[in-house]
Parts: structure tokens; sequence; C-alpha cells
DNA sequence: ATGCCGCGCTATGCGCGA
């Protein structure tokens, strides 16, 4: 089974990059992050010929939107992330197929909105745990793909990518970020002796591979046990008018 | 150590992303 994700920074602008990536790498199961569009206006006709299942929460203004597309069936446990009921950004989508439930997340990047940009962030953080200690303690085979905008260790960014006070790789982002590792969740790649970068920023950045690792792919015990490989797509990265991000994907025997 | 880029929008600049 292969399970991707993939932030592609406006998915109107992007389904075409999009509907390639899903002919090069034929994932089972795709989760998408930033839609930066309405739940109506997901591009569901530009993405029927794919084949593909669809499942999109989006938000008003423009901003945040999580997707799943799948082409085994699946059933949606979650459209937002327990825990904090005036919580209205779109971040969040859980689905349960028949071997697993598999969560698809934005989350929050933490360098905006000041200091309540950044408690929010790790707020949600500690939500995320919560979720993930339930799913664990049922011994419910569990995987969580997206966007964590987290770089978990200093190898996970480039020199000079990021200032040193950034949310991404401050000390109590990456503290949260090995909470969900000691609740029992597997970091895929490292687990497969590779840090890989999965975004570069638009510019020149790519071209030099001043890149970040913040695209990521936490298991299960019983689900790390069965993984046999990670990659990521940077093939689509290369396109023209790319997102930022390129698609990364796991297989799992 | 930031937004020179890109996106969406109550737009012709701003907030946000990372």
């Amino acid at each position: 089974m292969r399970l991707a994700s993939f932030n592609v920074n406006s998915v109107r602008r992007r389904a075409q990059h999009l509907a390639r990536f899903l002919e090069r790498h034929q994932p089972d199961v795709v989760f998408l992050q930033e839609l930066k569009c309405k739940t109506e206006e997901f591009p569901a006709l530009e993405l029927a010929g794919t084949g593909y299942s669809m499942h999109a929460v989006g938000q008003h203004g423009g901003r945040n939107g999580v997707a799943v597309l799948a082409r085994i069936p699946f059933e949606v446990t979650a459209e937002a992330l327990p825990g904090e009921e005036t919580d209205t950004q779109a971040r969040y989508i859980e689905i349960t197929t028949e071997s697993a439930t598999l969560a698809g997340i934005y989350l929050p990047n933490g360098n905006s909105g000041g200091e309540e940009g950044i408690a929010y962030k790790w707020r949600w953080m500690e939500r995320l745990a919560a979720r993930t200690r339930d799913h664990l303690d049922a011994f419910r085979p569990f995987a969580i793909l997206g966007d964590f905008n987290v770089c978990p260790a200093p190898d996970d960014l480039a020199p000079g990518a990021l200032p040193p006070t950034d949310a991404l790789v401050h000390p109590e982002t990456r503290a949260r970020f090995r909470a969900l590792l000691w609740a029992g969740m597997t970091d895929a790649a490292a687990a497969l002796g590779t840090r890989p970068y999965t975004y570069w920023d638009y510019g020149s950045a790519f071209e030099t591979n001043t890149g970040l690792r913040i695209d990521h792919a936490l298991l299960s015990p019983d689900l790390a046990e069965r993984l046999t490989s990670f990659g990521v797509d940077t093939e689509a990265r290369a396109e023209q008018q790319p997102s930022d991000h390129a698609p990364v994907w796991i297989d799992l025997a």
C-alpha cells in the first residue's frame, strides 16, 4: 500500500501537477494541504479523470484546507482535530480504511500572530498527541501524513535556510514533535536512514538545495513494521509553476 | 534572517506562508 502527502499551495493552481503525481506514483491514498479554497471550490471535476474518490475540507478566506484522494474504500472519521471547539481552521482530516486509520494534517506554521500564533501551534501539537494516544491505546493501526511545519533536528534544514528563532526549529516545537515519537509513532523517513528535504522556498532555493524536511509520515508500531520505502517526488518540484513543497510517499508491505 | 516569490482577496496593497 502506498500512502502520500502533498502540500499543493492552492489546489486550483496545482490540479494538473497533482494529476501528474498520481499518474507517476499511483498512491492508494494521498492527503493534500493548503487547498486555499472553500470546500465547494475544490476542483473535483478537473480531477475526476484520475479515478480517485475525494473528500475536501476547505475554509473561507482562501487559507488552509485539507483533502484526501483514495483509490481504496474509506470512511471520513474526522474533519477537525478534537480538543478545541472554537478552532475553525481546516487543518485535519482523518479516514478509516479496511486496514488502518489515517490522518492528513496541516500543522500551524506558528511564525505569524505573535505569542498567540506560536501558542496555537503548540496547543495544536498537544491535541494531535492526544488524538494519537487515543488511537494507539485502542491498538488501532494509525498513520499521520502531512505538512508538520517542524524540522525535527538540525540535519532537517539546510544551513541558513531559517533563522534560529524560527517557529519550525524552536526547541518547544521539537519537543512536541518528539512527544509524538515517545507516544509510539515512528518517523518513516528517519527510520529508513534518510532525511530528505521536502520543501524549497520559491526563488533559487531548489537549485541550491536550500531546503527543509517538514513533510512527514509517522506510523504506529504495526504499520512501522510494514514500512519498506520513503520517497520525495522532486520531479513535481522541478515542474513549471510548482508548489513550494514536493509530494512525499511511503510504501507499506 | 528576510518575503526578492506566490497565493487569495472585502485587492490596485496586505496578511500569510516557512
